[in-house]
DNA sequence: TTCTATCGTGAACAAAAGTTTATGATAAGA
DNA sequence: TCTTATCATAAACTTTTGTTCACGATAGAA
């Protein structure tokens, strides 16, 4: 007796789970089949024993194949725009401190305004950020002891520890560098809160 | 003299881009229309109108819509599996090992496989790489000196940056943590090498 | 108020995708 | 070697989807 080939099985799932990894549609029965050098008809068959063996799931009558891997995509994306140096004068986020978008996954960021700043200088470095590492910040006024924050100084967009000393009621911006120092403020005004980086490895 | 309403234009986009967060496909006309409570020949009539405005495109003849925002998350991503906690005895990128996949800038990998490694345990703390960062790694099976690779020790997925000295003709993998010892192999498959992280600052 | 352009609808149509079927090929068992 | 079960294919078929069309409704202008 012959048997289905499960290696093919495989290939087809693995060729859906790709093509949806790149084109992020479903291909088609006749996309699959050509290929893989199969027909169409060899595909459905074949996807409607995988259906039954539940390696494929449907939830709908067409273009409705899941493979389980295809459930587990997070495909909430939203774009978030790179803020690279600031044009003198301009606000932040005007379009054109805006280098371009990125897309960035929902579940990185929560609710609220998002931008990303190129960090240039190497004043957080004991920090972990370096200069070109990308800062994906949460827009807010406020921020908490501690926290990473964006700052505007001499029209700069810097990132610095943020500390609010009550009684002298001044802020106090710590760059994580051994080489600079605290900066001080009666008042300063914060663009936002770093919440993730991503960095270059190589 | 009426126009099209613009409000329902954009529950039309709204709808088309909930809908495919929620179930990895656009939705068809009929959909659209049931759920807006309009005919689906209204709805085609709208999407001709938007796609001319340039608000939709349309990259396939059937099911091909897509909204700008679908549009640039999907021209600009790709979707990326992430591995956790690897299953005893299965190959690093089997399905069970796959937690989820994210849409990741396709300007952040080159040519070439990914997929991102979730890091646990602290060997690699001196460089910056926590418990929970996730690490983007390009596969591969060769590494040059000093990279961050991947490799398979004891069933696991561990981050060692990578030396190879040609006359003992041995590999040393270096955890960056000072209570860590090297590691010496006469061979050992390298599954891949860390081109970016992600890290949490809060 | 009346006229007119056009918007939205439902039905018919066309295009595309999935399924079924008849047929030839072929691997496994006798 | 011969037989048989079943696998893969191409073509016909069914279902679903998108588009077109005729018609009634209606907002805006005169």
């Amino acid at each position: 007796m012959r048997s289905k080939d499960p290696a093919l099985m495989n290939k087809i799932i693995d060729f859906i789970d790709e093509y949806y990894a790149k084109n992020f549609i479903i291909p088609t029965m006749q996309t699959i089949g050509d290929s893989l050098n199969i027909s169409k008809a060899c595909v459905s068959n074949y996807i409607a024993e995988m259906k039954e063996k539940g390696l494929i799931e449907n939830n709908r009558g067409w273009y409705g194949i899941r493979t389980k891997n295809i459930s587990k995509i997070n495909n909430n994306a939203m774009l978030i725009p790179v803020v690279g140096t600031i044009a003198c004068g301009t606000p932040l986020l005007a379009e054109e401190n805006i280098e371009e978008y990125l897309p960035i996954p929902k579940s990185f960021i929560g609710n609220g305004e998002y931008f990303i700043l190129k960090a240039n200088g190497n004043s957080m470095i004991k920090a972990g950020i370096e200069d070109g590492d990308l800062v994906i910040v949460r827009q807010q006024e406020s921020a908490e002891q501690g926290q990473i924050v964006v700052a505007l100084i001499d029209d700069e967009a810097t990132l610095k520890r943020y500390y609010l000393d009550n009684k002298k009621k001044q802020v106090r911006l710590h760059p994580e560098n051994d080489d600079m120092q605290d900066i001080y403020f009666k008042k300063i005004v914060i663009q936002g809160v770093a919440v993730k980086i991503i960095k270059d490895l190589l």
